[in-house]
RNA sequence: GCGCCGCUAGCUCAACUGGCAGAGCAGCGGACUCUUAAUCCGCGGGUUGUAGGUUCAAGUCCUACGCGGCGCACCA
């Protein structure tokens, strides 16, 4: 550590008296020899098992079972002989704890009353039961302190500020149950897409955070410096150059899962680090691609629900079943402008169909800029139900094989859901010395104050020329696919966002 | 980056045109052997985001800053 030595402050000092009343209390619980965080408390069951194991008694039954469980104290009813606590495990499955006079005996239910708060983690052994109103029960013969809280729990009936809910995750996700769920689905969500994966005999490879050269997407990156090489680094905004360099290896099928890092504005559906799937395919191209994005998305949508028609944790209804549609841009933004608009459509009338509409052209727009912009202003947020948006213009996809049929347009869809972008795929340029002409036409733009341009990525270039099959590749979202199967906010669907220090 | 709105007790929120800073839950003390957002009696708890300013008087008005939300711009 090398900070400034901080002076030293008394805890006692300053300390709101909730906190100050629970740091009494683990001192005395200390005073009178009792460890409140003990290495381990006797547990023989989880909550999880009891409920289990017990799923239907009759009011006021003994079960004869003895168990010893641990759980948070997350609501209690202390009454003079007889007191109850609800205990939650990690999960948020609930048992009740009974503390009668007759079983713990006088000392140590004085001692429940008086050493236990809302947030404890205690440990309770003793028959399964259920209560007269039919509650299911540990009715306590012992007791133990297993962690001793210090800040009071926020009040569960009342929602957390999001702010809140963000910045302490840790107590939202005590609190409030979609925060558990979430949390779940993603790991869910994950696991059914490596499966997906490895049942397609693809391998997940790990290729660089750190790269020298920033490439695979149109992006400003973070620099970092690497002490050891006295060199600027990049945190990578895309796996996609390294990937490719797989393919031309022959590892034949490959996907990573990773997180990506964009310098760039964060808002509601966009984070600075966002977790990217991207898969390459030998033999592969962007029809075959856009299949198989579907099955993935419906694989892990069974895996998160159940079913492709769901209802998201927002409350709405989504239906991801059956084939998706596709529609094909320049057509579609033909018929929302309402003249036909074509790869070769001067810029003056581009420029004149968005001024139109309200959209502000730059000067360093390519004309395929203006017709993507058209096509979002006009038809991307229609898009309720997934679909492709297929044969997008050439000059802003450098990295994209020509569409054989259709001069100007490239081999790209871009799956919508709900008006989001949800991924993209293609069939990959795979012609060194057109990609060359590519990177080095982004160069100039780069060149031209364009942060987001491309660099030239020589030794990728290299790797193309020792020859690469023709490819499919995607690249999917992990936050927005969460987003999209729960209707959250970006924020909620990652645990612990990047947020500036208090 | 620009604009608008917000920041009050541990949590969630009140406080009219500037006039004694409050409630519910949580906490503390007491009562209660079947409660479950327990109930009943009593009591504490605040540098109103920070720093300035106006005023007899500022949570409230003004300025700057911090943090957050929303919209716009950029992007996936």
């Amino acid at each position: 550590m090398t900070d400034h030595p901080v002076a030293p402050t008394d805890p006692e000092d300053d300390v709101p008296e909730q906190i100050r009343v629970r740091r009494e209390k683990r001192q005395r619980l200390l005073d009178s020899g009792t460890d409140p965080y003990p290495v381990r408390v006797p547990r023989t069951h989880t909550i999880q098992d009891v409920r289990a194991a017990h799923p239907d008694l009759e009011p006021d039954t003994a079960t004869g079972d003895v168990v010893a469980i641990a759980g948070r104290v997350i609501f209690v009813r202390n009454t003079g002989k007889l007191c109850f606590a609800t205990l939650r495990a990690g999960d948020g499955t609930e048992i009740q704890a009974m503390l009668s006079l007759d079983k713990v005996g006088e000392t140590r239910l004085a001692d429940w009353k008086s050493d236990v708060d809302l947030g404890d983690h205690v440990a309770v052994r003793g028959e399964v039961i259920t209560s007269r109103r039919g509650e299911l029960s540990v009715l306590a013969d012992s007791w133990q302190m297993a962690a001793k809280t210090l800040r009071p729990f926020p009040v569960e009936h009342k929602p957390l500020a999001e702010e809140t809910r963000v910045r302490q995750r840790y107590v939202d996700l005590v609190v409030r149950p979609q925060a558990r769920e979430v949390a779940r689905m993603r790991v869910t969500v994950v696991a059914a897409l490596r499966a997906s994966f490895a049942q397609r005999g693809f391998l997940e490879v790990e290729t660089p955070m750190l790269q020298t050269m920033h490439g695979g997407a149109t992006a400003r990156p973070f620099v970092t410096h690497a002490n050891a090489f006295d060199l600027d680094v990049y945190l990578r905004i895309a796996p996609e150059l390294f990937l490719k360099r797989c393919i031309v290896g022959g590892l034949e099928r490959v996907f990573e899962i990773n997180r990506n890092f964009r310098n760039e504005g964060a808002d509601s559906t966009h984070s600075p680090e966002f977790a990217m799937l991207e898969y390459y395919e030998e033999y592969s191209d962007y029809r075959k691609n856009a299949r198989m994005t579907r099955e993935l998305i419906q694989e892990a949508t069974l895996a998160a629900y159940g079913s492709l028609q769901f209802t998201r944790l927002d409350g709405a209804a989504r239906d991801f079943s059956g084939e998706w549609d596709e529609i094909s841009v320049y057509p579609s933004v033909s018929q929302a402008v309402g003249i036909e608009v074509i790869p070769e459509t001067p810029v003056e009338t581009l420029r004149e169909l968005c001024e139109a509409v309200g959209i502000k052209p730059e000067t360093t727009w390519v004309p395929g800029k203006y017709v993507e912009e058209l096509l979002e202003h006009h038809v991307v947020e229609h898009l309720t139900r997934p679909t492709f948006v297929m044969d997008y213009p050439e000059d802003t996809s450098p990295l994209v094989r020509a569409h054989p049929d259709m001069p100007g347009v490239v081999e790209k869809w871009d799956l919508y859901i709900d008006g989001t972008e949800q991924g993209t795929g293609y069939s990959e340029l795979v012609d060194p010395v057109v990609q060359r002409e590519r990177l080095v036409a982004q160069s100039m733009l780069k060149a031209g104050g364009d942060v987001e341009a491309m660099q030239v990525d020589e030794d990728f270039l290299r790797a193309l020329e020792f020859g690469m099959p023709p490819t499919g590749g995607v690249g999917l979202g992990i936050d927005r696919l969460l987003m999209n199967l729960t209707g959250l906010n970006i924020r909620e669907t990652i645990l612990f966002p990047l947020v500036k220090p208090e």
